[in-house]
Order: structure tokens, then sequence, then C-alpha cells
DNA sequence: ATGGTAGCCCTGCTA
């Protein structure tokens, strides 16, 4: 089973390149942040015929996620449950389903923009709203994949330069706590259960030639249970996503489990 | 020196 994850900045915009990077890398599943789409524009028909069902989960121009499945797609919602207080109530930022028997979540974390802002500490607030919906909807011995962009870098390693980001959002220690804390529930950075080295991104700012000259950072991340960790075959970011006509700043980050 | 770009639409806001 193929998994994959792209903010893909826009499917509208994106959608040649989504169909594009779909025949070539094969995921049996796809799951998108930043469609930028309200559901009744979500072409879901680009999709069926490339052989995917999707669940999309978007209100309007801002945030939007959806999920793409070759494997069958059931049981799909949007959002936490009822009982959960949201902070970023009215925007759409996580969908779930069950695809070929495993439990798929994409999710788009909040950016948080500066620290110090409403925006940050609302960002920790929806973190602790993600882990308690997790922890009450699943098992750690579950078959679970949460993936998406987390808008933070775990470690030092995930980032250009640690110094460039000193103060910033994406690498405070509250930010890293909380992706932590998933950890610690029982969920596995497949990447790095592959990888150690650092200088691995997903993420390249538009701005300054970023990516050509390396500057990224490793904040979009597919987090599996236990069960499944140990049946991960590869992994790998495709870097060459990237390149070309009318990129995201975001490449998608893939997993091949044995099941 | 507070820069730079891309995408959306209330040509400013969000990232």
């Amino acid at each position: 089973m193929r998994i994959a994850t792209w903010n893909v900045n826009s499917l509208k915009a994106r959608l040649p390149r989504v169909e594009e990077w779909l025949e070539y890398a094969q995921p049996d599943v796809l799951c998108l942040q930043e469609t930028k789409l309200a559901d009744k524009n979500f072409p879901s028909m680009a999709f069926s015929a490339l052989g995917y069902d999707s669940a999309a989960h978007g209100h309007n121009q801002w945030n939007g996620v959806a999920i793409l499945s070759r494997v069958g797609i059931e049981d799909v919602t949007t959002g936490f449950d009822d009982e959960t207080i949201d902070p970023y109530e009215g925007d759409a930022r996580l969908v779930a389903a069950r695809c070929g028997g495993i439990n798929v979540v994409s999710v788009y974390v909040p950016n948080g923009r500066e620290v110090g802002t409403e925006f940050y500490d609302r960002k920790l607030v929806w973190f602790d709203a993600l882990h308690g919906w997790i922890a009450k909807q699943y098992s750690p011995t579950d078959a679970l994949v949460v993936a998406g962009d987390f808008n933070v870098a775990p470690e030092d390693r995930d980032v250009w330069s640690p110094k460039a980001f000193e103060g910033s959002t994406h690498v405070t220690e509250p930010e890293r706590a909380a992706v932590r804390r998933l950890e610690e529930w029982g969920l596995v950075d497949a990447f790095r259960h592959q990888y150690d080295q650092d200088g691995l991104y997903s993420y390249w700012d538009y701005r300054r030639g970023d990516f050509h000259q390396h500057r990224g950072m490793r904040i979009d991340l597919v987090l599996v249970t236990e069960p499944l960790a140990e049946k991960i075959g590869w992994a790998l970011i495709d870097r060459n996503a990237r390149k070309g006509k009318q990129p995201s700043d975001h490449t998608p980050v893939v997993i091949d489990i044995d099941v």
C-alpha cells in the first residue's frame, strides 16, 4: 500500500500537476492539504478518471483538505467530533476515512503566523484538540495513518538553519512538544523511521530562490501507528515534484507499507 | 537592509 501526502497550495492551480503526479507515482491513497476549494468545486471527476475516489472537505478559498483513494473510501468524517472544541472552527483542516482497511486522516495544522499572536496560541490549542480527537477515535494498535502539513519541523535537523528560524513559528518547543505528544500516544514519524540524515525537506518558501538554495523545512509528516511502522518498506520525499512549472511550495511525502 | 513569491479574491490577506 502506497500512501502519500501533499500540500498542493490550491488544487485549482495545481490540478494538472496532481494528475501528472498520480500517474507517475501511483499512490493508493493521497492526502491533500490547502485545496482552497469549496466541496462543490472539487474536481472529483478528474480523479475518478484516474481511478480514484475522493473525500473532500473545503468551504472557501482558504485551507481545505481531501483524501483520494483507489482502494476504496468509507466512513468519511470531516473535522473533529461534535464534543471537541475546534479553536479554528469554520476552517476545513481535517478529513478522515477508511481506505483499504487502513484508517487515514488528512490534516492541515494551522500555520500560527507569529509567535506571541493569538494565531500561534490557537495553533497549540488545535494540536490539543487533534491529540484528544485521535485518542478518542482510535487505538495505538489500530492501523492508522495521520498525514499532512503539520506546520512544525520536529527537530533542528528538519530545517536548513536553526539559527535562521530562532523566534519563529514551526520550530518552537511548544510546537515540537505537540508533535512529540502524538508520538507518545503511539504514532511514529514514518520518514524518520527510515532516514536519519538532515537536509531532507518537504517545503521551500517560494521567495528568495529558497528551493534552489536548498533552504527548506520538513514540516509535512506521515505519522503511523506501530503495527504499520514495522511494515514500512520505504519512505521518500519526492523533491522532483517541487521542480518545473508552477510547483506547489510543498512536495509529496510517500511511504510504502507492506499490507 | 523587515526583503522575497504565489494564490486567492473585498488590489489586502494568507502562507
